[in-house]
This record gives structure tokens, C-alpha cells and sequence, in this order.
DNA sequence: AAGTGGTCTAGACCACAAC
DNA sequence: TTGTGGTCTAGACCACTTT
């Protein structure tokens, strides 16, 4: 049996009743909800204690708060859909649904390939590598950030033709002239932000997020981009077709 | 630019702090770090000050604290592979990879099916549907949860053939004589957990959590199952190869 | 002016581990 | 006994919105 604190069951039964409260009055989006205060007051119990059980139900997406107006009901927020292939690219995919995307370039740098990236490229001599990072954005809000790390043995000048940048399969077969490169490995697993990626999207620290990574192929080349995608979980969903 | 408040200011140096005294000192996993006082008097801060620090870097599994003990270096936790197949189901993927998996039924009802399943099960008369619920363990923790969603037209009589249960597959093509059911549609997302699942799994209310969704379809019968697997973040990763 | 959520502080108390 | 992390409290202050 669960050992539970005071403060503790006082949090369950005010969360029972902020649900059952919406639940009762068919409260909808928007809809406002009892102050700190007054959930403190009725419950006898600490104004944190309160903050603590809204803190959760935010995280929830259940409701969300305007600071010196009070908590209100959320509604579910409409979470991008990535239907993945492993032929076609993120950017060419989310560009078809929202016309507001925007997959923009912060950074492009060279440095030494690392020995683990040795074996994921799985190159004899290991050279530079370029870094390429990008923000996503959709209305104008980052959802995810992206590293794109390519052998520069692959894409020699690279850095010079970062002017008009779509996507980076775009570039391989126009500027390259390679085939259109294929996704041969995928993993997903969630985490949570890193002080970065926190202060960038501006999210809070308990933010779940979903990464992604994916290892390029291009026929008769190799393998020739190792992809990292941090993005919001509440922005961001992976769906896949059989 | 981003206003930054002082005490905010003060988390950055401390965090910042605490990183380069491991890297400096080159800390392996298990070594001591400062404690919550003497950072607290080191930077002339609140004690919560340095808590959240030390409860962001715990939330990254940069470190871990014992109680009454300190603060540690944490060692990066081994994370259950799922190499993801649409032909071959979770189980029996994973019981080749780690023999002290257990995937355990703790609740079979039966309901009758929503709206939104008539949809997803592509069926024109809403029946009953069967929820089995198990729990996924390695090494007797619980690392995820499953709930197999089946309308009744297709399994009738299950609820009494639950005794020898090990996968679901398995129930379907040997009690049943179906053809291996085959995943036609999979997404997944990232999300906080439910307070149910904080409670049985006994994780803290900011574990990233991983939830996963399958539509099954076997050839000749129709979409059979729906199912949904919520998984700890830090204990499961999905990969897929092409 | 009053009420709201957001932030921060100082301190108390607890359970636990080490000495 | 001392120090540790974990919990909880009471209250102050702020920025903000509404009345």
C-alpha cells in the first residue's frame, strides 16, 4: 500500500474536484476555474499546495493559466502531425499541411568527426564534419530544433550554399546531384528539454519532448547525414503508414 | 533579448558551476557532489535555489541524490531497445532481447465501443469491445503500460481465455486460427503521465513519457485491434530499421 | 484598489545516512 | 550528533488584469 503525506490526499481530492468541477458544469475552453486562493481557503490548505495540483493539470493540458487573471479551461492542443516516410523528407511533408512552417538555419559550423560518428557513417578516416542547425517553427512559434551532421568528404563547400536553403535533400540532388537520399535507420524515444532548448521554444522544464534520429543513405555513396530532431511533444506527433 | 531575473541568473552560474566541477574533476558515475548548503552558501543563494538546479540536472539524469546522503554522478541509464516491426509484436521482440520481461494482465472488461472506435475499427455496428489492460516489466519494475482495445465480433468468449496468456499475437492465431495480425497505422508522441500511472510505475510527475499507438488489421477479418502502450521515457526507445 | 498567478525567501520539520 | 536531501508552510513581493 502507497504511503501518502496530508498534503499529499489534500492534493488528490483537490484535483478530483477541479476535474469533476469542469466535468459537472460541461465547463468548455476557456471557461474559468477557482482562484489559488479560494481552493486554499475551502480545502484548508496551503496556497502551494494548490499551485502544486494546477502545476499538474497545466502540464496535463488540462488547463492553463493567464497570470493576474486566473486558470481557465484548455483546450487540446492541435498537435502537428508528421506522417513519416522514410523516402520523403520532413520539411517537403509538413509544408504540404501547414503553409506556416518554417525550418530555418542558426547555424553552420565544421569540426572533427567524432569517433561514435566514425562508426555511425561508418567511414574509414574520419575528416570534418559539418554541423547544420535549424530552428522549426510553425506560426512563427519553434516547435523543434534540428542537427544535421554530413561528412564534408560528401558535400565538399557546403557552407557557401547555405543562401537559399529549403531542405537538405532539396540541396543534396540539385547542388549535389546525388539520388534522393533514404532514411535507413530511425529511433524515437522522449526526454526532456535541455536549458537550451527550453529558453529557445520557450517551454517550461518539465516539457516532455520527443527526439528523433535518423541515419541517411545515398546509393553507391554511403552514408552521408546523421539527423537529430528535438521537438515539443505537445506540438509534435510521428505517424506512420504500413 | 531575454529578461533574466536574479535569482534566474544565479541558476545558470550554479548549474554551469556544478558541470564543470565534474568535468574538471573528471566524476564518474557514483562520485560525490557538493551539497545543497554549500552551493546555497558558495553563491550566497536560497537552498531552493540550488534545489531546482540539482532538480533540473536529476530531471536530465545528469545527477541523482540519496536521501540523507547527497548528491551523485549519474551514470546514463540503459534504455530498453525496441527494435519496432509491424509484423512481429512487441513481445515477443522484446523477450529475445531481455529474459526478465513480463508482460502481465491485471484487468480485462467489457465495454461498449464509442464513437471514435467505430471509426478506427472501420465497423458498421457498434458492438461491445474488450480493454485488456497489462503492465510491462523488466526486472520486476514496471516500465510501461498497455491497454489492447478488441471489438467483440471478433474474439467472442476472450475474457474466459486469459489464463495462459503471454501475447496477444499468439492468442489470436492459436485460439483463434487467424492470420498474424499486421500493423497498418502507428503513431507516437511524447507527454507527461497520468497520476495513475505516476502511481503504479512510481515515477515523478515530470518523467517524459513515450505513448505509442498501433492499429492492427488481419487479412480477410478486418481491423482487429487498437492499442496503446504509455512508456517511461527514460526506460524505452523505439528504433527502426528500413 | 483589489484580486490574480508567478516568484522568491526563510525557516521548520522529517527521514535517513554517516560518524 | 551532525549533515543530508525531501517536504511543507507562511509570507512577502512582483507584474498583471479587472473593477
Amino acid at each position: 500500500m502507497p504511503m501518502m503525506s496530508l498534503t499529499e490526499e489534500r492534493k488528490v481530492k483537490i484535483a478530483q474536484y477541479i476535474k469533476s468541477y469542469i466535468r459537472k458544469n460541461q465547463l468548455k475552453n476557456g471557461d474559468p476555474l477557482p482562484s489559488e486562493n479560494a481552493l486554499a481557503e475551502q480545502f484548508e490548505a496551503n496556497r502551494n499546495t494548490v499551485r502544486s495540483v494546477y502545476a499538474m493539470l497545466k502540464a496535463q493540458g488540462i488547463v492553463y493559466a493567464k497570470k493576474g487573471c486566473g486558470y481557465f479551461v484548455a483546450e487540446k492542443p492541435k498537435s502537428l502531425m508528421y506522417n513519416y516516410s522514410s523516402e520523403i523528407g520532413f520539411s517537403e511533408n509538413i509544408q504540404k499541411q501547414d503553409e506556416t512552417y518554417e525550418n530555418k538555419i542558426v547555424n553552420v559550423s565544421k569540426r572533427p568527426m567524432t569517433a561514435a560518428e566514425t562508426k555511425v557513417f561508418r567511414t574509414e578516416d574520419a575528416g570534418d564534419v559539418f554541423v547544420i542547425t535549424t530552428h522549426r517553427s510553425i506560426d512563427g512559434k519553434v516547435f523543434a530544433m534540428a542537427r544535421q551532421i554530413l561528412p564534408e568528404c560528401y558535400v565538399p563547400g557546403l557552407d557557401i550554399q547555405m543562401d537559399d536553403f529549403h531542405s537538405l535533400s532539396e540541396l543534396l540532388t540539385d547542388k549535389y546531384g546525388y539520388a534522393h537520399p533514404q532514411c535507413k535507420r530511425m529511433t524515437i524515444n522522449a526526454l526532456l528539454p535541455s536549458a537550451e532548448e527550453m529558453r529557445i521554444m520557450e517551454i517550461p522544464q518539465n516539457t516532455p519532448m520527443l527526439k528523433q534520429t535518423e541515419l541517411f543513405h545515398v546509393e553507391n555513396v554511403g552514408y552521408i547525414c546523421y539527423f537529430v530532431v528535438i521537438a515539443r511533444g505537445d506540438m509534435f506527433k510521428v505517424e506512420m503508414d504500413f
